[in-house]
Formats: C-alpha cells, sequence, structure tokens
DNA sequence: GTACTATATGCGCATAAGCGCATAAGGTCA
DNA sequence: TGACCTTATGCGCTTATGCGCATATAGTAC
C-alpha cells in the first residue's frame, strides 16, 4: 500500500477518533437529527458539535440538509457501524487478555 | 451511549488514525512481521515506528513477540480490516459525489 | 568482558486538535 | 424593519501528537 493511500484511509478513521463524534455517529443511527438535539448528547459548547459535525461531513461519513432554521444531519456511510463494532470487539479481546494475566497471576 | 463507553471506541479508532499505523496493520495481513522488516514501508526514524507499534498494541490491536533479537509483530485482531473497508467504501461514496457535483455544474 | 545488531525510551521542539467565548450568518415571524 | 432562534466561524489558549536525535535496553557472538 502506497502512503497516500494509507493517508487518505487514515484521515476517514481520525474523523471518527473522538468520542464526541462517536456519539454524534451513534445517536444518527436512529434516523436524522437536528444539531439542537445533537447538541444534548454531550456537555460541551454548542459550537463545538458545529465544529465536530461539520469534520464528519468533509470526511464523508455523514451529510446536512438545511430545514427551516434547523440543520439536519444524515449518516451517509452506515457501514462506520462496521468500524465500531470491531473496536468493541478489541475491546472485548482486552478483557480476554486482561482475565489470561490475572489467573496467570 | 454513555460518553465513556465513546471513549474507549474512539481511542481504538484513534490507535488507527494515522497513515503509518494504517501502513503497519495493512503490512501485519500477509503474516508476522519484525520490527527491522516494517521499518522500511515508511522513511521516518526506527524510533517512530517503534512508537506507533506500541500504540497499535496498547490499543490491542497488535500483539509482540521476541526471537532473539527481533522483535516480531501480529496482528490480533483482524476485524480491524473492516473498518479499513468501510474507510474505502467512504473514499468511494465521496468520489460519487464529486462526480455529481461535476454533472451539476 | 567487548563489539555488534535490534528495538525501545527520554527529551525538546513544531504542529495539530480541541475547547470556550464572542459573534457572524442564515432563517422565521410579527 | 427588528427581535428572536439556530447553526457556523474567528480568535486565543491549552493540551495532545508526531517527529528526529541521542541514548538506553536487550540479545548475540566472539
Amino acid at each position: 500500500m502506497k502512503y497516500e493511500q494509507a493517508k487518505v484511509r487514515a484521515d476517514i478513521l481520525k474523523a471518527l477518533a473522538h468520542p464526541v463524534r462517536v456519539l454524534l455517529v451513534n445517536a444518527l443511527t436512529d434516523g436524522d437529527r437536528c444539531v439542537c438535539e445533537l447538541n444534548e448528547l454531550a456537555d460541551i459548547d454548542q459550537s463545538n458539535i458545529s465544529r465536530h459535525l461539520a469534520m464528519l461531513k468533509k470526511a464523508g461519513i455523514v451529510s446536512d440538509r438545511r430545514n427551516g432554521m434547523k440543520v439536519f444531519y444524515h449518516l451517509q456511510t452506515p457501514c462506520i457501524l462496521k468500524a465500531f463494532e470491531c473496536a468493541v470487539e478489541v475491546v472485548r479481546a482486552e478483557a480476554k487478555i486482561r482475565d489470561t494475566n490475572l489467573k496467570a497471576v
């Protein structure tokens, strides 16, 4: 694999690699949400939610659509959920290793 | 989803979200490799390869095993490849959107 | 022991990411 | 028009990442 190709992939993963953005994407799996709704998910300033959404949009993970005063965000590439599933698998594997180590002690 | 749970997932994604680490994981899909081999993949200092591998190991994505002077790294959770596949899908979707926009112009 | 190879770590520095605050931009409604 | 609501952006600040260099650690071979 070429470095440039790896960088393209890394940039998409980077767009997901933040707790707030994980929460946002997770919330959007249930359907489209406006910023005001997404704003409730985390205890941070609204301006940051907006910025995180902009990053997800730039990465091609979500899209937005204005409806009156509100802007609704939509999960454009739901396959991203597979990445989450994998993250969960990694966590489980870690837990297993921890258990084994504990038994070894 | 709770913030803490999102953070755990984000941390694993973060471990993958770097071009060099993408290259490393990709190389390990073909089988275990020692650091000296992995070192060839990118044009950066050996100390950094070592650090990137340490990050992957800490995230539970790879494991290591010493054999004489060499340390071999092993892809512990191959499901991580699904995350890559998804990244590729996102890239393809972006390309499609670009095409559509171009046609619209 | 010394000399050598392979890998990891400490350090300082440059850059990027994330944050809150203030405010701009876009839209509604009277 | 002005008052109001929702979302995005500019700014400065703090912290996190990534890097190379030098060096430490671990193992081999003599």
